[in-house]
DNA sequence: TGTAAACGGATTTTCGAAACTTTTGGAAAT
DNA sequence: ATTTCCAAAAGTTTCGAAAATCCGTTTACA
């Protein structure tokens, strides 16, 4: 098969900047967009709980805004992934299951290596001072512990996202860029609940990560991240009490 | 980047049959859905154009519905990569480019091959029998030519992607079918270019790829496949007129 | 002549009421 | 006791009108 494309992205055009793969919704600033913006949230953070049903009554409460709006919110959750919904019965917010956890973190094993590798070879100062800045305020909060307030785990989690998508951010492959980013948003609902329940605790291995990405190893940091997953996945299965159960409340149904 | 992730899924539960990945919005009844479909379907086969304006008016005459209805199917689009949105100057199909389509591509050699590696492991019985089925009804049509009436070119694309979906259908990774369907399905924009303008005539890599698979050879199929992808791109890229050229036309904007 | 403000038509965005569907609960029949 | 049916209630889906916004053009002013 002749080796015309072998380096990844290597045959593709300079500019690479704005193009075409989808876009992240979450930069737009409409009303419609603020709420599916906070919805998601909610869910990530499992404020709105696993299987809940999502009433258009109580929404429109919360949320403060018309129908409309909302089902065109929850017609995009539908779409990435993070709710379902059936004609005619309404919406209600995404399963969780270990074997789902297990596969989206494959998949996530590939694409964040993939764009992380891509990113390094394609790095810049400004990409560095980036990483520098969201590390910083990334370690300067202590990881969230169960009966933290919810504001600061809101915010932890931001940082904690903004830490990530500043390693990959000079990757040159948008769609391997929007993939990466609709998996990592995916695990951040299981994350969550790991850190709620987590007995164990973790070195620093966000430290780690940022060294060997601005020493430019390649191979050691997406050895780093890979790890980083693989071992959240490993703790989860192991910690969190829901996670294995739910298989077969699933098979009753 | 250490090979890691040799054989796919080892990891994973045995029943991933029914889990959370992101819903197919296409198997849904409901009105929306027939909007979101037929639409999807126009700029898949770029009867609606790349970079074109989408009013409500004209959308509104053109499929019968409400602007609410309009929005909420835009908004899908939108998520899937087929459209865009700016706050407050509505919606446009989605650009396309050379470089959008090379870098898709990249991503849609692994998944594809990703998938059928893991749907060959698995296959069965029935799973052999929809394959020979689809593979006899694509066979059947004539590859369309430019001056194929619409009607005859849509039959073909939707036995082509039945086809291909047959494939990989035991595949036990509901994340990865989801990203490569998606994939796929951008790549039928392009696809419907080339065939257009196509010059070349290829022979019949489907027969190939399907005796492949059916003889469970999994390098041989994902060797298969790959060139055919990687094959396409490089058509396009040759054949195509405005696809180079689009960058420029890009640059001034 | 050039720049800025103001206007008007076109288009998008939001909203809640009306139509429709599913679910619930209770009464009648098996 | 269980099933079947019906009607009321709860919830969802669709719609088009009203409000907000944008864009091109004209008008006012330096």
């Amino acid at each position: 098969m002749g080796k015309v494309l072998t380096m990844p992205f290597e045959g593709s055009i300079e500019n690479l900047a704005a193009t075409t793969a989808p876009q992240d919704v979450s930069l737009e600033d409409a009303a419609t967009f603020d709420v599916l913006r906070k919805m998601r949230e909610d869910i990530l953070c499992c404020v709105l709980k696993p299987d809940q049903k999502l009433r258009f009554g109580e929404l429109r409460q919360r949320y403060g805004t018309s129908v409309g709006t909302l089902r065109e919110a929850l017609s995009h959750l539908v779409s990435e992934g993070l709710a379902r919904t059936e004609a005619g019965r309404g919406f209600q917010v995404a399963p969780i299951s270990l074997a789902d956890f297990l596969d989206l973190s494959e998949l996530r094993v590939y694409l964040e290596t993939r764009t992380l590798a891509d990113a390094i070879r394609h790095g810049t100062d400004a990409w560095e001072a980036e990483i520098v800045s969201s590390y910083f305020l990334l370690n300067k909060l202590a990881p969230p512990r169960q009966d933290d307030p919810v504001s600061v785990k809101r915010e932890w989690g931001k940082r904690h996202k903004r830490f990530h998508d500043s390693l990959v951010a000079t990757c040159r492959s948008p769609w391997s860029l929007h993939f990466r980013s609709e998996l990592f948003d995916q695990a951040r609902r299981y994350h969550w609940l790991t850190m709620i329940h987590a007995r164990s605790r973790r070195r620093n291995e966000h430290l780690d990560l940022r060294d060997a990405v601005l020493a430019r190893d390649v191979d050691l940091a997406c050895g780093l991240i890979e790890k980083h997953i693989r071992t959240t996945v490993q703790q989860a299965a192991s910690e969190v009490p829901g996670l294995t159960l739910d298989m077969a409340k699933r098979k009753k149904a």
